[in-house]
Parts: C-alpha cells; sequence; structure tokens
DNA sequence: TATTGTTATACTCTATAACTATA
DNA sequence: TATAGTTATAGAGTATAACAATA
C-alpha cells in the first residue's frame, strides 16, 4: 500500500471531523488494504467473503448470502457465476428454485489463504488501535450500523 | 431512513467482526442518512461537501478541492459543471490555468441548509455515541485513514 | 402469493490515458 | 518539466424492472 503523506493543501477543512466523511475514508483505507492483501490470489474482497461464508455455511444458498452481505439478489449473480467459473465452489438444486452452494477442494484451499489474508490484515489494527480503543470503535460501529440497517431486497 | 431490523438469516457470520466489514457497514449507513436528509435540497453528499468547502475557502480552484476529499481531477470536471450549471457557484480564472471557485448568493444560502442538515446529522451520533465513545472513535479513524492515505492523483 | 434465480439495464463512483494551455 | 482543466473511456458497485420456475 501506498505509504506517502496526505496531500497538504493549505485550506481550511469544516468537514474533517465529520463522522460520515471519517468513516468513509476510513473505510476506503481499509477495504484498499485488504483488496490488495487479497489482488495476490486473484480474488476481490466481496469474493473472499464469499468463500468464507460458504465454508462456514456449507450448502447455504445464494440469496441468504446476499442478505447476509447487503448485496441483491441480482448482483449475486455474477459474483458466484465468477467464482463458479474459477472452480472455487459449486451449485447444486436443493428444492427445484434453490441453488446449495459448496467449496470445491480448490475453493476450501483459496478459503484458507483468504482467512490467513484477513487475520494479518486484522492484526494491523490490533496493533495500531490497542486494547481499549479497538473494542470501543467495534462496539461503536456496531450501534452506527444497527441504527441503519435495511433489508437489501 | 429504513428502520427496518436487520433480515435475520440463521447462518454463521465469520466476517462479521472484521473491522474492514464493519467500518463499509457503517459507512454505507452513515453516508446513505447524510443523503437522505441532503436530498431534501437536491444535493448529494459530495456536493454539499463541496458547498461547505468553498464556502469555507472563497477562490480556492478546482484542484485543491479534488486533493482535500481524494477525488481526482478528471472526476471534479463534472461535479464543479454540475453545481456551477444549478447557480451555486461560480469560476474565474486567476492566472490562465486555474479557476477560482466562489458561492452565488444561491450558493451561500444553499451552503447554509448544507450546514444545518449536516450538523443535524452530526447531532445523531452525539446521541447515540455518548462523550467518550465518540472521541476514541474520531481518534481511531483518524489514525485509521493516515495510516493509508494515499495522493489522489 | 411470495421466493429464487436470472436477464437486462442504468446510474454512480472511481480509475487511467491523453490532450491543451499555462507556470 | 510540472500543473490545471478537460475529454473520453472503462471498470467496479449498486439500483430497478421484469420474467420463469417453484414453494
Amino acid at each position: 500500500m501506498d505509504q506517502s503523506p496526505p496531500p497538504e493543501v493549505g485550506l481550511h477543512d469544516p468537514v474533517a471531523s465529520h463522522l460520515g466523511y471519517m468513516l468513509r475514508r476510513a473505510s476506503a483505507v481499509v477495504m484498499a488494504g485488504l483488496g490488495a492483501g487479497l489482488a495476490g490470489i486473484g480474488l476481490r474482497p466481496v469474493e473472499g467473503t464469499i468463500l468464507t461464508l460458504v465454508g462456514a455455511n456449507p450448502g447455504c444458498i445464494q440469496s441468504d448470502l446476499g442478505r447476509m452481505l447487503g448485496i441483491k439478489r441480482a448482483n449475486m449473480v455474477p459474483l458466484i457465476a465468477g467464482l463458479a467459473g474459477k472452480g472455487l465452489l459449486t451449485k447444486s438444486p436443493v428444492d427445484g428454485r434453490s441453488l446449495a452452494l459448496f467449496l470445491t477442494a480448490t475453493g476450501e484451499a483459496a478459503r484458507a489463504q483468504v482467512d490467513a489474508i484477513m487475520a494479518a490484515h486484522e492484526a494491523r489494527f490490533d496493533r495500531l488501535l490497542v486494547g481499549q480503543d479497538l473494542t470501543v470503535l467495534r462496539n461503536a460501529l456496531r450501534r452506527i450500523t444497527q441504527e441503519g440497517e435495511t433489508a437489501p431486497d
């Protein structure tokens, strides 16, 4: 990741302390870091997450994943098709309209790599934000998210 | 904003505690709330922010705004053109290649509304996250952002 | 009737490359 | 040579509408 210092413009920035923008930029930084890590195994963050979720919930269906991730049914289709096309997971019909998802052996190996990369990524923040701060941060984020959570579909 | 409870799927979610995803979802919630507030005056969050920044820095140029907001030069063009087209700001040449930005009277009125909406939005989080938590949250977000900040162009 | 998967489509955000004019 | 603004374009991400098959 680029470690260059932030550009200094010398202007007054009245929105720098706004929570919305602080969250948006921190989120972008963290997701960029995770994306850089996962790019090493040819996956995007959302794809790595799907592998992790299918690994933890073998036989789950597309719509359930979409609901968990806040991704709409229509947008799950190319994501799942892409992972299936790479041979990382398989779809097998369960009741005629739902498709159960399972990791292939290749997919399981990829999932293990994803977990290692994500764990290493989390460890960076364990070092950056000592104990109490990290707990307060997680609790605050949880409260914010729950305050406005919306059904994805 | 939709206040419906999060959908309950009953699956195991091993990424729910990952900082990256917590940040991404909290950010989406907050920005959606701000977007809903600003939609009442026909502006998106980024447009409201630009009005606020130009109001605080009369005569600033497009590139400076882009650097402050992490938006590339090329993507600033339609943003500024849109605000100018609405009669909210004007561009006036300063040295032949740079354009100084100023709010019009209409733009100043819009900026005042934006500030009120943003302040009300911030106040929601002051209530949700009492004193110490909010300070710790801001400091944590600042450290995360600074750790990975990148030049936008 | 509601749900699942799907297709098509569109809009926003972001990114790069290339060009002109200027400092 | 570096910077400011611009154009064109491409890739993500996300949104809705509509459809067929199934529960």
